[in-house]
DNA sequence: TTAATATGGTCTATAAACTAATCATAGATT
DNA sequence: AATCTATGATTAGTTTATAGACCATATTAA
């Protein structure tokens, strides 16, 4: 057994990951509730809530939204109305880009 | 087989993982970068740029959010210095909380 | 239209996440 | 101080995601 998910992140993928569990987690203790509780609300195990208040990279998005949601962690700093919004005009706007990229190589930002 | 991936998520967070997508896919195009190309510089495979596009709850966070940081998508719509600054923010706000939660039942607002 | 390629889907094998149970310890309340 | 409980960590077993190859189709460019 080797080191678990040693993959070659980021540093910002592994800071988001990790500010979104810590917000989670001061969440859930403001509000009282107990990393058990947790888990059963958002339908996973207590030891998920764990590697996710960690933010541990391996977690499912979906496990991980879920218990942002049900703390009241504000995803994309958006209330339900406006995040419906944002995927109906994201929507829109990719029906307006080619459906394929043909280019071979251009230049990306890989950082900002 | 039956249905794969069929818990009960919040509208929310289904909407969240969704738009994420969409951006991805959105800045992937605009960048003329082809999803295998994306994938190489994600050290993942095309299938799973395929399913992060889409949005699908399964994937892993540490992926999409890699993907993301590749392309250019802003997670917590900040720079890397304001999330390094942020994440240590959060480090301190942590300790300054109880370690242990042992009320039974308060209020939690799940709607925000 | 034709040629070249990106995309989308499916399949199998492998790797890894996730669950559930357990134990030890730290922390909170009386 | 003593008790009760949340937390952290570990393990084994199951489920699922992921990689990689493949094929069919759509899309772009010539």
């Amino acid at each position: 057994m080797t080191k678990p998910d040693s993959r070659p992140y980021s540093r910002y993928s592994r800071d988001a990951a990790q500010l979104l569990g810590r917000l989670i987690r001061r969440a859930r203790i403001e509000q009282g509730l107990t990393a058990e509780a947790l888990a059963e609300r958002a339908g996973i195990s207590r030891g998920l809530v764990q590697r996710i208040e960690k933010g541990e990279m391996g977690c499912a998005i979906g496990a991980v939204f879920e218990v942002a949601a049900i703390v009241g962690v504000p995803l994309f700093e958006a209330s339900p109305a406006e995040l419906a919004s944002r995927v109906a005009e994201a929507e829109y706007t990719l029906r307006l880009l080619p459906r394929s990229v043909r280019t071979s190589d251009k230049d990306v930002k890989d950082d900002f």
